[in-house]
DNA sequence: CTAATATTTAGCAAAATTGCTAAATGAAAG
DNA sequence: CTTTCATTTAGCAATTTTGCTAAATATTAG
């Protein structure tokens, strides 16, 4: 791995973090417990999520990991909860900086 | 099916149509298609959009359906070509929508 | 009508995703 | 140290997605 010009990894790696964030968001559940997690303030323990949604827990830990992943949420251990937060900047300039590109340029 | 009242069926379909959009989105290939529309212009024959990938002429033949049945691209017969079209707008407006949720409301 | 061109649909196998239940972890309370 | 609480990981079955090749469709050219 990594046998590429500096450009062109750093290229490439953004290309993969967009990946995936928009794989994460392709999701209903995980867009929603975005969602809940804005409306909430922009943290919530793990179990604060997990009653708001009809899936099993650790259905919804599942989709938690992959949002984590993707960048778009992160915890902070607490005790024995698990609070996570939403990484409101990251989540908009991500999906800005490629949806910048069909914006209209004449407006 | 439909049996509620208007604002909740309008609301479920608003969700249904915002869910096509992002499920969409999430392929890379997908969204390059989008991207090269963009770049030529915002319209190009099936043939030469798949001309520009590696992946097998029907497999982006059935992305483009996904890309269409979501409302991003719509075509047009001209002979035996098919031209198809980026809707922008739409694109745009459906991904701000369900972004503006999380842009800071400080700024 | 026949051949060629542009593109799609059909149908299949491989891979990824989802959701579940059961078991595991790790901190805290008794 | 044993139990309880909060949460995750493991492992499995059902479904969906992806990508391929082969066959079909439709339009134009000869």
């Amino acid at each position: 791995m990594s046998d590429l010009p500096p450009a062109k990894r750093d290229a490439k790696a953004e290309l993969e973090s967009q990946q995936q964030v928009f794989h994460a968001l392709s999701h209903p559940a995980r867009r929603q417990i975005l969602q809940v997690l804005r409306f909430r303030g922009g943290s919530m323990t793990a179990g604060q999520i997990a009653a708001r949604f009809s899936c099993s827990w650790p259905t919804t830990t599942r989709h938690l990991n992959i949002l984590r992943k993707a960048g778009l949420v992160a915890f902070e251990l607490e005790g024995r909860e698990r609070h996570y937060k939403l990484e409101l900047d990251y989540l908009a300039n991500t999906v800005d900086s490629w949806l910048n590109c069909f914006r209209d340029s004449k407006a």
